[in-house]
DNA sequence: TCCTAAAAATAACATACGTTATATAACCCC
DNA sequence: GGGGTTATATAACGTATGTTATTTTTAGGA
């Protein structure tokens, strides 16, 4: 056996992290990784092949903080969780939010893609979306999915309003969904009379 | 007097824009922008001090073609020419795009600056929107951006489902847009009774 | 025609990066 | 305690970047 371990995985990936949290994610470099953690660039190599495992490392933590965050938020609704959740990752790692969904959106889709088919569950149960033709649904979802990521883009960017804080954000994104739903209900109305 | 010029700013300039069309705007590099342009780096430090000076001109490039597309629209109602102008933009420059998005917003906090005042003063004349307080119009407003925003962001990332092509993601837009002033219209009603 | 300017090309410098080769140090087993 | 294994440190290599020094080329004026 060899000397004790002083600088794990997990060490490295928090490095890394906080790199990207202040810097970006284009600013972590083995050897910033190295000053932050007070050591050289040796053990990084010890325990990464190269640096794009590091940086799929890297990814699957972000993805388990953003999990975490939805497990966070269970008040029973998927819909306001999901968008809670997401709101509070682009508050809390604004700069990684911005590089993620810039990147382009390899990340993003495939979160989006996973979540879809839950979330489209969970409408056609919801009592209030009663009476919808699947189109429809798929318009209402897609349109809160639309404001979602603009109000996340909007506060990691800070440019929301500076008297918005985080209750009056979450309460603009109910809002907006309320107004998708009722003027669907106007919409159907409409058309059945 | 010299030799004959061969490279111009402009020249440079739109080498530079082609490279952050294609590859973002950090892959922009003076030897690659030498290279598109069948030149050495001399020509890019006659025509600017430094790398900081080409990007500040690129930047300027880039508030000038979106502009051009903000002329392009007038259909007479300022709202749906901002917001169409922009979708546009997000679309045929989405490499651009998202990196002016992502960097920080300093480019999107300006340009939102300038607009807002405009688009408010529009608002306060629109008959369709008589009635309301400031407030409430400061809030539909908003909606009205987030939802553009997130729009342009899911076109530039790809992220709308295939079949929306152009028009479908304008319509789309417009959609939101009246169920935004719709329900601001039942909440009011409600208030009086 | 020749000389001077300015533009462009070439090549070098300093820096930063990922990566790797080599050296050092710490721990466990015998 | 000595030896081998392994984590860590150090230093170097190759590459890419911005920038600058130097050289070459070109056009117009004397």
């Amino acid at each position: 056996m060899g000397p004790k371990v002083k600088f794990t995985k997990e060490q490295i990936i928090d490095a890394a992290f906080e790199i990207a949290q202040t810097e970006g994610l284009d600013a972590i470099t083995m050897r910033k990784i190295a000053e932050k953690m007070n050591s050289s660039v040796a053990p990084i190599y010890v325990n990464f092949k190269n640096v794009d495992e590091l940086n799929e490392a890297l990814i699957a933590r972000i993805i388990g903080i953003s999990r975490q965050l939805l497990t966070e938020e269970s008040s029973g609704n998927p819909f306001s969780d999901m968008g809670k959740a997401s709101l509070r990752f682009a508050m809390e790692y604004s700069v990684i939010f911005r590089d993620l969904v810039a990147k382009n959106g390899r990340y993003m889709q495939g979160y989006d893609e996973k979540m879809m088919p839950a979330l489209f569950d969970e409408m056609q149960k919801d009592p209030e979306l009663k009476g919808f033709t699947i189109d429809e649904l798929r318009t209402i979802l897609l349109k809160m999915r639309i404001f979602q990521l603009g109000l996340s883009m909007m506060a990691a960017n800070g440019l929301l309003p500076e008297e918005y804080n985080k209750q009056a954000i979450m309460d603009i994104l109910s809002s907006a969904a309320d107004d998708v739903i009722v003027s669907a209900k106007l919409r159907r109305g409409f058309e059945n009379e």
